[in-house]
DNA sequence: TTCATTTCTTCACTTAAGTGAACGAGGTTT
DNA sequence: AAACCTCGTTCACTTAAGTGAAGAAATGAA
């Protein structure tokens, strides 16, 4: 399971095989059931995560409704906002799969930077593509239709289609989860025609 | 106007006089009549954007659609997404009015990084807030309708309402012009009752 | 100034999303 | 087994956004 975070942090800088000991030798692997709330809305957090195997939802809940904005699967790395705005979290973490999670928080994080100088780096190029990235995904979802986004997603992370719930998905989606079965039923309508 | 670069600088890293003198020799300062593209669909880039003075539009063409989807103003760094992924662009920038940019290329920067190490923190600092700034603003938008957003940015960027052509207000917004003329007369109504 | 273009608003009509209610399918609990 | 709960779908109705057209106002160029 590890070699899947070696794996990924191969992407951006190569690591010596003390290194890897020493990430390792942090202790940063979780395991958690389906479920499991990894960050409440007001909580104070110092805490990044990349998920190994399973899958986070984020969400807010507003006016007693949950709005799901993002879900992180497998070789994802997330940092919380109020981590780096260092202010009470806004939104809830979850796990919706039983989940392997390594968690490290900021302090680690400057460990790790004071030994080996490289990690800053990969931070930078990291949140650097994670930003363009996201600016495409804002950008699509701005530019689209509900209808859209759909196709766009079975397009992108058909993964997501079959492991989330669909009214955390229609939310994901920006609309109700009666919209997204009447949009699935009239694309389903068209295919068919 | 350069002190407006060194107050943004600031705010991350603190500069010695022979630094701010290194940044001063690049001759980075630029400046663009309103309406000036900066980058074209299909180009390839190295440069990123700062802005001194004015305000810098995103935007795609689609099926020949203008869809507006950032203004960066005063303060605003840019890094277009086609410079990370080294990639031709998939959208256009242009000043929306009279303009002073701070324009720097990646091989700049990497010259600046070898000179002076605190850059490359800087910019991870500033790459990691950008990130999460940008989470939110998308959280925002998905989990708001079309109204909302608009009442959102009349709290939060009053000034893009005056300085923007409506039409690119409403694409940036997610919608039509006509939706936003209609969007505002509601909200006029509402509060003369 | 005049002409042309762009921009904004309004209107009537179409399309799709929001809302509240109801129902059935699957799971879980007692 | 019965009662319960969550989830997804469907329905009828409401609300708001998309569309195409038209006209007024502002802007820019000749």
């Amino acid at each position: 399971m590890q070699e899947v975070l070696f794996d990924f942090i191969a992407k951006y800088v190569s690591l010596t095989a003390d290194e890897k000991n020493a990430i390792v030798s942090l202790d940063i692997f979780h395991s958690f059931k389906k479920g499991v709330v990894l960050l409440k809305e007001g909580q104070k957090s110092k805490n990044s995560y990349f998920v190994l195997k399973g899958c986070i939802r984020a969400y807010y809940v507003l006016d007693g409704e949950e709005k799901t904005t993002a879900f992180y699967t497998e070789m994802e790395a997330l940092t919380p906002p109020c981590v780096i705005s260092k202010t009470p979290s806004e939104y809830y973490l979850n796990c919706i799969e039983d989940s392997i999670i390594l968690i490290s928080n900021s302090d680690m994080e400057a460990e790790m930077n004071s030994k080996f100088p490289k990690f800053d780096l990969m931070c930078k190029m990291l949140a650097e593509e994670l930003l363009a990235k996201q600016r495409i995904d804002f950008d699509e979802f701005k530019t689209s239709s509900p209808e859209q986004r759909y196709l766009n997603l079975l397009q992108k992370r058909p993964d997501l289609i079959q492991r989330v719930p669909q009214h955390q998905l229609a939310s994901y989606l920006g609309i109700k989860p009666q919209s997204l079965s009447r949009l699935r039923a009239r694309i389903l309508e068209k295919s068919k025609q």
